[in-house]
RNA sequence: GCGGGCGUGGCGGAAUGGCAGACGCGCCGGACUUAGGAUCCGGUGGGUAAAACCGUGUGAGUUCGACUCUCACCGCCCGCACCA
């Protein structure tokens, strides 16, 4: 073995041999207990970033850990390649493919990924954006279709004019686009859907057998699903043969409605109006209000707007008269499009009444005190008890709520009610880079699902990928006409392609079977590996990925194509990667690349730091005499072992006879930093105490090399020295391989068992007792270990040093906590 | 506004209700050395001659004992955004 610690000589070489012997490939079946630790694939962007670094890092420690503890490890790796910066890439340079832009940057990646030495098993290395993948992806699409779960209809959707295409409700943040950023726009447009709020009430409920996800992560999806129980109610419109319908949470307070509300963009609207002299007004409103961004006319501060439409529908409980006002609060989407005006009892409903002088009517008496509508600055909404209102007069609310819903229901009124927040999922795209619907339109036959022994519905190569806000595939002739498969007669392809998130909504269930050519997955397989034990990335995915798999799971579940129901059983969401206090990015120009730090200090020291600088879910702020640190240790670590070469082996592996003094602590800390190892990496995901574990017991191990040899036992050296490469093992793999090899070991590290600690070995001889006075630590006293309370208790008093202290006081009280302290309470 | 998280040395961060600051960075000192930005050893919250004492965002509370539990407040970060 060299002197030197030559980190790229080691890592190549090992990288080498690890390929080689297949030293990461995964049975399928096998004797060993199955576990499956997966990390979220990445989009093939060009290079690896620090994030990939840190999220691959944490799989890798996982992974390793876990084959060593004996499990049967499924740990693969593959590419999220449909996507719009690789189109975006060919229209800028002009140039460029973006197949081929996307299959330079996975391989330059893939490159990266091995040289971080990840224990991949590469044979199971999946592309979204290959053909033998995204034919499943079609193929998917087809079950869902054929289910009803996907469906065409015009609606109002929003679309980004910088990616000139659609976005799911999901990829809009705040009103702007999640990936450009550029404010989306409303368009009528008909497009495909998948109907995932069909999934609200299980996609909720299931949120509960999913234990091993951060609590932040599922309150988020939690709200997004947004459930909320209540009431529809429906008031004829007087004079029309109309109805309107409101959802409301509230239906105990219909009594005191005085006004009703609409959706500008509401299709009733011009019903309402037509022939009032209110209606060229109202007109002019509604198209002031449609002509507003999403941005503009969502925003906190805007001002609530209301215009009364001249229409008046009949409250069904009161037969009373109430007004009908299209307003620029109410949204269209959102339960009916339609709202009642409970002002007494809704702070927004009251605000809007005072502005323009609506009427107030207190339905609901708080206990102990009396309501005046005159007088009332703010709308109640709490407990009280039903008034003005007929023959519910005196029911609490809740009880009210039941019994109004019971009488609508019992009248034909109305019914109970559950709203969700959730929209369906828009998986169409008006770009050319993603898998093609497989769906064919023929003007006599209709819509048609391409036959499945046609998939899949290739992507044309050559088309012109200009952003027209059309699909490029409409503008491939070859790639629209096509022939009907029902009629055989002349037929047009759907030229939208779906969703990126579509496909990455599956690609767990492929691994288990990438080269499958029959089937999307063999279904033992699947079985065998799903659902996913460990699942890491980031938390941006909190909704979108994790959501749509979630969906998708339980589809599949229904189409009994899997057993499981959710597809993650546990979820690490990994904090960011900052320098100076904020995210790396170009613009900011504080990016630091991954490839310079392996090349100047290997991928061992770059693994290191990341999993030693902060605890996983925490951001982690990049410090470069962090990384130097790390490197140091790697240093502190070759020179402590390498030396020692062959020699180690000629030592017992496990020391015998009764240890004392030094050769005792030695190996007390050894065991110790096994407890604490495992402890750290299999229970409690903390990585960077464990590093500080093993940076304490080399540091120790120092010490120990110190001492005269005679007193020194080779075989508490050898266990300290073997378990020390064991136990760094999953974090640097390369140095520990190295050094293993060196010190005369045949079989690699990484086959090696995880340790257990002895017991024995590990429990302390004597215990430094903390003597506290009054809760102050004034004292401490080494005390055999196991010393009982009574007898810690006498000790500690018969100290001079306690004495003194307590000398003329009164000893109120002593609270002896068996090896650990005495606290000593005087007045 | 609602929901969630976080506030600990100069910095990253440790601490089942029981010695606050493990480990690392940085800094200071020593050894080795022609040399040291390598390596090894030691020190390092503030304060004091040494103690006392003061220290985990602020203020209360529970407790023999609180970084840890409870309540209120302040600050920062993240998510949602008129949800009827």
């Amino acid at each position: 073995m060299q002197d030197r610690y030559d980190f790229k000589a080691i890592e190549t070489k090992w990288q080498d041999r690890w390929a080689k012997e297949k030293l990461y490939e995964v049975p399928d079946f096998s004797d060993r207990p199955n576990y499956y630790c997966l990390e979220m694939f990445p989009y093939p962007s060009g290079k690896l970033h620090m994030g990939h670094v840190r999220n691959y890092s944490i799989g890798d420690v996982v992974a390793r850990f876990k084959t060593m503890q004996g499990y049967n490890v499924l740990h693969p790796m593959g590419w999220d390649a449909f996507g719009l910066p690789a189109e975006n890439a060919a229209i800028k340079h002009g140039d460029i493919h973006p197949a081929d832009w996307t299959m330079n940057n996975i391989a330059a990646m893939r490159e990266q990924l091995k040289q971080l030495g990840i224990s991949y098993d590469w044979r199971r290395e999946v592309a979204t954006c290959h053909p033998g993948y995204y034919k499943w992806t079609q193929w998917l699409f087809l079950q869902l279709y054929h289910k009803g779960l996907a469906y065409k209809k015009k609606s109002a959707v929003n679309w980004c004019p910088s990616c000139a295409t659609v976005l799911a409700n999901e990829q809009v943040k705040e009103g702007v686009c999640e990936r450009c950023k550029t404010e989306v726009e409303k368009r009528e447009l008909e497009q495909w859907f998948f109907k995932i709020t069909g999934y609200a009430e299980r996609l909720l409920k299931d949120i509960n057998l999913l234990a091993g996800w951060p609590d932040k992560v599922k309150i988020m999806q939690e709200h997004w699903i947004g459930r909320s129980e209540g009431a529809e109610i429906h008031f004829p419109v007087d004079g029309l043969d109309e109805e309107f319908v409101v959802f409301t949470t509230r239906p105990d307070t219909v009594f005191g409605v005085t006004y009703m509300v609409i959706a500008p963009e509401h299709p009733l609207v011009e019903k309402l109006i037509a022939g009032r002299e209110q209606a060229e007004e109202v007109r002019a409103f509604v198209h002031r209000v449609r002509n507003l961004s999403e941005l503009a006319r969502t925003a906190t501060n805007v001002e609530k707007e209301g215009l009364f439409t001249g229409a008046c529908c009949i409250n069904p409980l009161t037969g009373e008269k109430v007004p009908i006002l299209v307003a620029n609060y109410v949204l269209l989407e959102y339960g009916t499009g339609c709202v009642m005006g409970v002002p007494a009892h809704d702070q927004r409903d009251f605000e809007f009444a005072r502005k323009y002088h609506l009427p107030v009517r207190v339905v609901i008496q708080p206990p102990g005190r009396e309501l005046d509508p005159e007088t009332m600055t703010e709308a109640y909404a709490g407990e009280g008890v039903m008034v003005n209102s007929g023959r519910f007069n005196g029911l609490p609310k809740e009880e009210g709520i039941r019994a109004v819903i019971a009488h609508l229901e019992e009248k034909g009124l109305g019914k109970g009610q559950v709203n969700y927040r959730l929209r369906d999922w828009l998986i169409s795209r008006q770009r050319y880079w993603g898998a093609p619907i497989p769906i064919i339109y023929c003007d006599h036959c209709g819509t048609l699902p391409v036959p499945e022994e046609n998939l899949p519905v290739l992507l044309p190569r050559n088309v012109a990928f200009k952003p027209t806000g059309q699909s490029p595939l409409a503008e491939c002739p070859e790639f629209v006409h096509t022939t009907c498969p029902s009629c055989g007669g002349p037929a047009r392809r759907e030229t939208d392609t779906m969703d990126t998130f579509m496909c990455s909504s599956w690609y767990y269930y492929r691994y288990t079977s990438p080269r499958d050519e029959a089937a999307a997955w063999d279904r033992a397989r699947v079985d065998r590996w799903l659902p996913v034990d460990q699942y890491i990335g980031g938390v941006e995915h909190a909704i979108l990925h994790l959501l749509y798999s979630r969906f998708f799971t339980k589809v599949l579940y229904d189409l009994d194509l899997v057993s499981n129901v959710e597809p993650f059983t546990n979820l690490l969401t990994q904090g960011m990667v900052l320098k100076e206090g904020s995210k790396m990015s170009k613009s900011r120009g504080n990016v630091v690349s991954p490839e310079d730090i392996v090349a100047k200090y290997g991928a061992d020291t770059a693994r290191l730091f990341i999993l030693f600088a902060a605890p996983p879910e925490r951001d982690l702020e990049w410090s470069d005499q962090g990384v130097e640190g790390c490197y140091r240790f790697l240093h502190r670590v070759w020179r402590l072992v390498a030396p020692l070469g062959g020699e180690l082996l000629h030592a017992p592996a496990v020391p015998s006879g009764k240890l004392v003094g030094i050769n005792r602590e030695m190996r007390r800390l050894t065991h110790q930093t096994i407890k604490k190892v495992s402890e750290d990496i299999g229970q409690r995901f903390n990585f960077n105490t464990a590093v500080s574990a093993i940076m304490e017991l080399v540091n120790g191990l120092y010490q120990y090399r110190e001492l005269p040899e005679t007193d020194r036992d080779p075989a508490v050296m050898r266990e300290a020295v073997e378990h020390l490469l064991i136990l760094l093992a999953p974090f640097a793999p390369h140095i520990t391989e190295e050094l293993w090899a060196g010190t005369g070991h045949s079989d690699s590290i990484h086959r090696q068992p995880w340790p257990s600690y002895d017991p024995r070995a590990v429990a302390e001889d004597e215990i430094t007792v903390v003597v506290q006075i009054n809760g102050r630590v004034r004292e401490r006293v080494l005390l055999p270990a196991g010393t009982g309370a009574a007898e810690m208790q006498a000790q500690v008093l018969a100290q001079p040093r306690v004495q003194q202290l307590v000398a003329g006081k009164q000893i109120v009280k002593i609270i002896p906590v068996p090896g650990k302290l005495v606290n000593i309470v005087v007045k």
